[in-house]
Order: structure tokens, then C-alpha cells, then sequence
RNA sequence: GGCAGCGUAGCUCAGUGGUAGAGCAGGGGAAUCAUAAUCCCUUGGUCGGGGGUUCAAAUCCCUCCGCUGCUACCA
């Protein structure tokens, strides 16, 4: 048996994530995972809550919590949001957990072992006002290049020129605005990332056919622009502590940054899923010859890819310990709204607990897989998601299902029938399902999600095309047996499609399979002899007509989402 | 500014050297089991502009135009 380890990309804690959040991470890493399992390998799909930092503070801070509370009452909302989308985590952790932070400690202080950390002494702004230190994008002033007022310390949002905060022209925090700031000393450890080049070079160079274009530009880009070292830890209270044994304590009451503890959390979270039960064994999924046989994939938007290519590797490869680094790197783009970024602050877009308040999950997961931003950039819109919704969903899948039970049950009784035989006809869409599927299958396998929605929208059509010409209404009227064996292929139709769907649409999925006969927990990918597949049900089997499948998304509906989402 | 990506039918996109493709929308037809849902046929593109390499270019090279993203302390 296979073992896959999958992981996406760690939402921030700080509010609920959009659908561009989620078509480029969680949500394919659920399809993938779904489709491993169905597959009946072994399989672990593990997320997380990305915690510390400065937004966590300051989110807290404006919610008037202490960021401990705020985290945990996060955690649970995008927990829940994420369970009502259907993702089937094995575990969704923390990155504040107690697992973690042991693991984040352990990494730096090898790290530090192998000389891999050095302090420097940085320049860092303090506010009095705010009693604390000022992350470089929450110190505004005057632009020293272009004049520009409101410049932020890291960069000039006028003249796009990167900037030092100590270079700004009265300089004051965003936060309070207060001009009461002066630049201190703080010492600092540095991961010596430059020490890796070479290392990291090499990995990436094994993964030049196998890993995507986006993804090897952009892990190249930054070694050949010069891989600086990176300041790992901040002057802040909420984070990682660390450990007084690094450094002869000098980083006393300091937390490691956000990006070093947030990817070990990938293995943090492992380790409490572990905790959560006994018989788990968290490192034979991460270390060393237990792990050797595990694949282990990553998913995530392109802004995530540096991380993932250079700073988590970095991390790995300087504990100079097994720990396993990914085998496959999946990076998606950015899903617009309308042309134009989602944006929290403007509520322009579409988040995760409107997008559940107005339709059920698999209208979405559906949707933006079938458009998942996996070459380009990708946009959504009402109109577009009405007609793919209304098309694939309702028309092709939905009344598929529901043509031929309605009709099994007006002349058949509501049973399998077990006259007749198949014939061309029959056999005819065995054959074209049998490489239809092995398509899909593929497809799937490279995790290439457009052209796999589009082959499951070709395996439903290819249902309906045989409906259509096996016309069991016509021949009802004067060969029955033939009509039956036309149903009865009908029904064995709506069963596997069932099956092949479940990784996009999970709750539709289950709906059509118990229609049928009741659904395992997970349901399993029909092997490959098609003939058999479509010849599985019983005679006699009493099946039953669901509800209506998918609604249709009518004009007035569109019209009022655009209004509430800010759509033009 | 630098780097990267994109620009193909009305729309969303596939296609990376060998006679331009899919889905949707549009037009015509068939069928009447079904959520008026389906199926068949079909209209439609000088592949952003220009230049070059080649027997052959959407595909390779140069150049120009347009859009987008990244640019290291927002994650």
C-alpha cells in the first residue's frame, strides 16, 4: 500500500479565509487526499492554524481579547467553516500547540548546533506609545526618494522602492499614530540561509521534470538572486518562545518569527494527531526509514512557494536530521474577483461562511476546481459560476440521476430490473468510460484539477448520451427486456458515478450512492475492468429518488449576490 | 526599475513545430424518461502587432503593445 502524506498551505489565524484562500490550498489538498483514499492507500491529510505574529496581536488587541482567547475562539470558527466545506482532515492542529512548540525549539536549537543560527544585533522601531516594537509595515512617514507621505517602512506604496524604516522622513506608527518611536538596538537569531544554495540547488534540480513551471521559477528566482540569511525570531510576546539554552539566553523573552514555526507545524500537527489517540505513529509518517515510503505532497498559493522551497528546506536540511521534505510541490495563482483581488477590508469577494450561508459546499468545491488558477490567474464571477453550476451540475449530473430513477420507479417498481441483456449499446459506453476514466484517473494523479473536472463532466455526458440512445421510454412499449437492460445500465451508471465524483463533491456523491444501495465511509474507486463496474448491482436492489440534487442559481439570485459581494 | 506569467472563437480556457480545439453562449434538428433537463448537427478565430528562423510557427528567436503578479518584516 501507498502511504501519502498531504498538507496545504496553514490559514492565518486572523479571520475568516475567501475562496481564493481556499481554491489554492485546503480545498485541492482535500480533493487529493479524497482521491488517495479512495484509491485504499494510506493516507493522511493533516492542517493547521497559522497563530502567532503581529496581525494575531493586533487582531486580538481590537477584538479587546487576550490573543490566547482570540486564537482559540479562531480556531474553532475556521475549523467548523472548514468541516462545512467537507474537508476531510485527518487532523486540523495548531500552530500555538504544546507539540509544536517542542518541535520548533528542537529545530533551532539543532540549528544552532550545527552553526546554522548566528545573533545579529538589529535596528528595530519602538513605539512608547504602543509599548511595543513596530514590524517594518506598521511604521509609516515621508518617502526619502518620492515624498510620498503615508510610506510604509518596508516599502514605498507610491514609487515602489524598498525601503529601511529607519530611512523614513518622521517616521510614526500606523498603529497609533504616535511620533513617539525611536530605533533600538535588538539582538536577533539569523537562519544562515546562504549556507544552502548549493543543497537547495540540487533538491530542486531532482524535481525539474516532475514539479510545475510556477514552482521551480519561483524557488529559482530566489537562489539566483542570492539567498540572504533570514531574521527568524521578533520582538513580540505571542509566538514560540527562545529556548534560553540557544545563544547563552541573549534571546531572552523573544519568539521565533511566525514563518520558522508555522511549516514545522505541518509536523506539529502530526504529532497531536498522534497524541489525540493511541496507536498513532506521528514519526513514521516525517522521519527517517519509517518514512522512507511516504509520498508527501504540499499545496498552496504561489505567495506561499518561497517558504516552502527555501525557508522550511533550509530548516530541515541544517538539523542535519532525516526529517522528509516534499516529494511533489503543488503552487496555484490567485483566484480574482472580478478582475480585481478579494479584499476583507472592502468586503469585496466571496468568504468562506457567506459562501456556506448561500449554497451548499459542493457548488463551490465543484466550481473552483473546475477553475482552479493552475496555469494563470483565474476569475470568478456570478454569472460564470450560475452557468457552470447550472450546466454540469444540475443539468448534466443532477437530472441524469434523476431522469432514469424516476423513471426505474414509474415502470420498474423501483428495482434493479433483471431482464434483457447488454448489447452494442451497452458495451459501446463501457468502452468509451474505460478510457474516460483511465483520463480522469491520470489526470488526478498529476493533480491536474481542471482537466479532471472537465473529464468527469465528459464521463457524466457520456451517461446521458447513452440514455439517449438506449431510449428505454420507446422500447418500454414493446420490448421490455430491452428497456430493462437499458435501466439497468442506467442505474449502474448513476452507482460509479457516484464513486468518481466523491473526491469533488462529497456530499452529492454519498446522496447518489445511497439512492442506489448505503455508502462506505469512504467510497472506493471503482477498479479497472469497466464491463464489470457497470454490471455490478443486483437484480431486484430497491433504489429510491433523492431530492433534487442541485437548484439552479436563477438571474435574480445573481443580481442580489453581486450587490452583497460587491461585485460589478 | 528587476523578475515571472499571461494575451487563441462573444465568454472561460486547452493546445509548445506538421491541415486551428473543448465547454458555455448563438443557429438548426431529434426525442419526450427527466430539475424545459437531454442528444445530434452547426455558425464563429488573419492564435495581441511587427520582424526573423524553418519545407512547415499559436508553438522557436527578436521587438513592440497590453494585462497581472512577485520584489524578501502582510500572511
Amino acid at each position: 500500500m501507498r502511504r501519502i502524506l498531504i498538507t496545504s498551505a496553514l490559514p492565518y489565524i486572523n479571520g475568516v479565509k475567501h475562496l481564493g484562500n481556499l481554491v489554492g490550498s485546503m480545498l485541492p489538498a482535500d480533493v487529493y487526499a479524497r482521491f488517495q483514499r479512495s484509491l485504499g492507500h494510506d493516507t493522511l491529510f493533516v492542517c493547521a492554524t497559522d497563530e502567532h505574529g503581529t496581525p494575531a496581536e493586533l487582531a486580538a488587541l481590537e477584538a479587546g481579547q487576550e490573543v490566547a482567547t482570540y486564537c482559540a475562539e479562531q480556531h474553532e470558527i475556521q475549523k467548523r467553516l472548514g468541516e462545512g466545506f467537507g474537508f476531510s482532515w485527518d487532523w486540523f492542529g495548531r500552530s500555538s500547540s504544546e507539540e509544536n512548540r517542542t518541535l520548533t525549539q528542537e529545530f533551532a536549537r539543532a540549528l544552532w548546533r550545527n552553526g546554522y543560527l548566528e545573533v545579529r544585533t538589529t535596528r528595530q522601531v519602538y513605539s512608547h506609545a504602543d509599548k511595543r516594537f513596530l514590524p517594518d509595515r506598521y511604521v509609516i512617514g515621508t518617502c526619502p526618494h518620492c515624498g510620498y507621505e503615508r510610506a510604509r517602512g518596508d516599502q514605498c506604496e507610491n514609487c515602489t522602492r524598498v525601503l529601511d524604516p529607519t530611512d523614513l522622513i518622521s517616521p510614526r506608527s500606523a498603529l497609533s499614530g504616535s511620533a513617539e518611536i525611536e530605533i533600538r538596538d535588538s539582538a536577533h537569531l539569523f537562519l544562515r540561509q546562504s549556507a544552502f544554495v548549493s543543497r537547495l540547488r540540487e533538491w530542486i534540480d531532482t524535481h525539474a521534470l516532475d514539479w510545475s513551471p510556477l514552482v521551480l521559477s519561483i524557488a529559482r528566482k530566489w537562489l539566483d538572486e542570492g539567498l540572504q540569511d533570514r531574521g527568524i525570531t521578533r520582538d513580540l510576546q505571542w509566538g514560540v518562545p527562545v529556548p534560553e539554552d540557544i545563544a547563552e539566553g541573549k534571546l531572552s523573552g523573544k519568539v521565533f518569527y511566525v514563518w520558522f514555526d508555522a511549516p514545522i507545524e505541518y509536523i506539529g500537527a502530526t504529532h497531536e494527531w498522534a497524541n489525540a489517540s493511541s496507536n498513532r505513529r506521528w514519526k513514521d509518517w516525517w522521519f527517517g526509514a519509517a518514512a522512507q515510503d511516504v509520498r508527501y505532497v504540499q499545496f498552496m498559493g504561489k505567495d506561499n512557494v518561497p517558504f516552502h522551497t527555501v525557508g522550511f528546506p533550509v530548516t530541515i536540511m541544517g538539523s542535519e536530521q532525516p526529517w522528509k521534505l516534499a516529494d511533489q510541490i503543488k503552487g496555484f495563482n490567485w483566484l480574482n474577483y472580478y478582475g480585481g483581488k478579494f479584499s476583507t477590508s472592502a468586503k469585496r469577494g466571496v468568504f468562506m461562511d457567506a459562501a456556506l450561508e448561500i449554497l451548499p459546499a459542493d457548488y463551490w468545491r465543484y466550481y473552483l476546481m473546475a477553475n482552479a488558477p493552475e496555469g494563470a490567474d483565474s476569475n470568478f464571477t456570478w454569472e460564470h459560476f450560475a452557468s457552470v453550476v447550472n450546466k454540469d451540475l444540475a443539468d448534466v449530473l443532477g437530472n441524469f440521476v434523476n431522469r432514469i430513477l424516476k423513471f426505474t420507479h414509474a415502470r420498474f417498481d423501483g428495482r434493479v430490473p433483471d431482464e434483457g441483456v447488454y448489447g452494442a449499446d451497452e458495451h459501446a459506453v463501457a468502452e468509451e468510460l474505460s478510457v474516460r476514466v483511465n483520463q480522469y484517473t491520470n489526470y488526478l494523479e498529476a493533480m491536474e484539477f481542471r482537466k479532471a473536472t472537465a473529464e468527469l463532466r465528459a464521463i457524466w455526458v457520456a451517461g446521458n448520451e447513452y440514455l439517449t440512445k438506449a431510449a428505454p421510454w420507446t422500447h418500454i412499449k414493446h420490448d421490455r427486456a430491452r428497456a430493462a437492460a437499458a435501466v439497468r445500465m442506467g442505474l449502474n451508471l448513476v452507482h460509479i458515478f457516484a464513486h468518481y465524483a466523491w473526491p469533488f463533491i462529497p456530499n452529492a456523491a454519498r446522496i447518489i450512492h445511497n439512492a442506489i444501495q448505503p455508502s462506505p465511509e469512504v467510497i472506493p474507486w471503482p477498479d479497472g475492468d469497466m464491463g464489470q463496474a457497470l454490471n455490478q448491482l443486483e437484480p431486484g436492489l430497491k433504489v429510491t429518488v433523492p431530492e433534487v440534487l442541485f437548484s439552479k442559481i436563477g438571474d435574480e439570485q445573481i443580481e442580489a449576490w453581486k450587490a452583497r459581494f460587491g461585485g460589478e
